[in-house]
DNA sequence: TTCCATGTTCCGCA
DNA sequence: TTGCGGAACATGGA
């Protein structure tokens, strides 16, 4: 289930699992997860080596693995798993590691959209894949956000899924955000004024920090706010939630 | 059996 | 040029 709450939560675990540990065995399970990497330059280039950090942005995960960064995306089924006793290896798991002292972290997808994989600097993938500014950036503030909205059009559900405006909100998050924010998804970004953006950039960074789910993701439901009828629509080519009474 | 799914990318069209 | 719909990827759950 990870946006950008969920794999700030996996970088968490993997940082207090899974550093400082010597990489023993790299066990890739199915291929199809390492997209171009190669499996045997994979599992020759992190053999030995150690994780030493870990980077967060957006949905991404980078760890540092001594000269070579570890890439971890995590689709929409992705999670990880750290256990001592094999038995608790996850039923998908697709890459597994073994560390030398007895413990193991998997990389579990069951529906293999995740990627695992190496690249040789997060600035420069960051930069070729587009990604935009992450909102737990203490640097990135509201003003900028108004900028950048400001360069766009069209649906204001499609921009904050945009991981080229902002990098890390997904389906849930930005219906989250929307609803807290009282708009409709569907409100274009050139009719928004700047009051109701730069409400959208608090709200948006209130969630991701704390990720609280109040909209109900079923049609006909009750407006825990107001009262009011939840619909669902597709907008931006997704499923969306959200409240036809008080979201204008 | 059919529909749906918290993600990303690519193609074609407007 | 931008945005969007639809499809594709792969798989299980309701």
């Amino acid at each position: 289930m990870p946006e950008l709450p969920e794999v700030e939560t996996y970088g968490r675990y993997f940082a207090r699992h899974a550093l400082k540990r010597r990489i023993e065995r790299v066990d890739v399970r199915d291929e199809r997860i390492l997209g171009e990497t190669r499996k045997d330059a994979f599992v020759r280039r992190l053999r030995g080596r150690t994780f030493t950090r870990v980077r967060r942005h957006g949905k991404h995960l980078f760890i540092d693995a001594e000269g070579v960064w570890l890439h971890l995306h995590f689709g929409m089924t992705g999670d990880l798993a750290f256990y001592r006793d094999v038995r608790k290896e996850p039923r998908f798991a697709r890459v597994v590691f073994d560390f030398d002292d007895g413990s193991h972290l998997a990389f579990e997808d069951m529906r293999l959209f995740g990627v695992v994989d190496l690249i040789d600097d997060p600035d420069a993938f960051i930069a070729a894949h587009r990604l935009g500014r992450d909102p737990l950036d203490s640097k990135f503030g509201a003003d900028d956000f108004r900028e950048l909205v400001r360069k766009r059009r069209g649906a204001i559900k499609a921009q904050l899924m945009s991981q080229a405006l902002v990098a890390g909100l997904g389906n849930l998050y930005v219906d989250e955000t929307l609803y807290e924010t009282g708009i409709n998804p569907k409100r274009s970004v050139e009719k928004l004024k700047d009051a109701e953006v730069r409400a959208v950039f608090e709200t948006m960074r209130k969630i991701v920090r704390k990720p609280d789910r109040r909209l109900p993701r079923e049609q006909g439901e009750r407006c825990p706010k107001c009262g009011g009828t939840i619909k669902r629509a597709v907008v931006a080519g997704r499923t969306t939630y959200f409240c036809a009474q008080h979201q204008k």
